[in-house]
DNA sequence: AATCCCGGCAACCGCGGATAC
DNA sequence: GGTATCCGCGGTTGCCGGGAT
């Protein structure tokens, strides 16, 4: 039995709202509140509408202390940094943005910021070495993902992208991206999107983003890089397991994934290896240059994610 | 001045989860 | 426990306006 439609479609309006239908949705719902059933709603307050498209139009355009107009540079960071975490959940990143709705950031990254994140990913590079099998050892230029206005300024507005929150919050990614299979799902974060536009397929991998540390130099990792990982914790993490737990698992197949995140007081990535300086450490290795991060050392507000993705081109 | 193209954005659609019965 | 209904989300569509030709 199909699903009953939840209005009949040939009576109702479709398209622009008129100023009219705007003013009568809202005073009704400023006198009645939405009464908790949308479907009901256009009838009791006279409009020729589906209730979907009321509740669209009140929560996106009508409802109180919406926020119209241009992003700042801190909504962009918050975006990029939460969008390389969790991809395109965007009602979980308008949560962080008061005043935003889902629909206008998924508009906004669409049309505008997705661009710009991409530049800013020309701007890094990882330099891969391998060993194993491969006696000699190949140096591999990547990109590096990141997001170009978190890592181009630093302000303390990004404080609100704690790591508490994503903590918190933990228990929700994993179930929604453990085991999500590589199939080139919809939802796959932005793993598989990134990696796309790295290798020039589909070809990705199951990214089970876990938040493993909540303080500063927070590291979130793919489970079994946790799996790997002497400690959580920034100064007594394992090399490669930090680096790339993804490696580890899909070392043979060249392709590997990890999410770093390096933020708050005390980035690991510099005080334990240094700027680009891993060569005496067993492979994978893995050197960051150029960038402000891997360069240059976070402070406590200056927080945000690698997201990357990369290829072993090995030939 | 007319037409075309493209980007931005509002709105729609369909699906999955939650809830009520 | 099963079914119907509603809600909310994310992907997609299509309109509109501005710039380019």
């Amino acid at each position: 039995m199909g699903r009953a439609p939840c209005c009949d479609k040939a009576s109702v309006k479709k398209g622009p709202w008129s100023p009219e239908e705007d003013s009568t949705l809202k005073e009704y719902i400023h006198k009645n509140g939405t009464g908790g059933n949308w479907i009901a709603l256009p009838h009791k307050a006279g409009l020729k509408r589906c209730g979907k498209s009321c509740r669209l139009r009140w929560l996106n355009y009508l409802r109180p202390n919406i926020k119209h107009g241009d992003f700042s540079d801190d909504e962009d960071r918050v975006i990029c940094n939460l969008f390389a975490t969790i991809g395109s959940r965007w009602s979980i990143i308008a949560a962080q943005l008061p005043g935003r709705t889902d629909n206008d950031i998924k508009n906004y990254w669409n049309t505008k910021l997705k661009k710009k994140f991409m530049q800013g990913l020309q701007h890094y590079t990882i330099h891969i070495n391998h060993h194993g099998s491969m006696k000699q050892q190949k140096e591999q230029q990547l990109l590096f993902l990141a997001a170009s206005s978190a890592s181009a300024s630093s302000s303390s507005e990004a404080a609100p992208l704690s790591l508490q929150h994503l903590s918190s919050t933990h228990d929700y990614y994993s179930h929604h991206y453990s085991g999500g299979g590589g199939g080139g799902s919809a939802n796959n974060s932005s793993t598989s999107l990134l990696s796309g536009l790295l290798n020039g397929s589909e070809h990705h991998q199951t990214m089970s983003t876990s938040c493993l540390d909540s303080g500063g130099g927070g590291v979130y990792f793919d489970e079994l890089c946790a799996a790997a990982a002497t400690s959580a914790h920034g100064q007594g993490l394992g090399m490669e397991s930090f680096v790339f737990g993804g490696s580890i698992i899909n070392l043979q197949e060249g392709h590997h994934k990890a999410l770093l995140l390096s933020a708050g007081a005390g980035n690991q990535l510099d005080q334990q290896y240094g700027a680009g300086c891993y060569d005496e450490v067993k492979p994978p290795l893995v050197s960051l240059t150029g960038g402000d991060d891997g360069a240059g050392g976070t402070n406590a507000s200056s927080s945000f994610f690698y997201d990357c993705s990369y290829s072993n081109n090995e030939s």
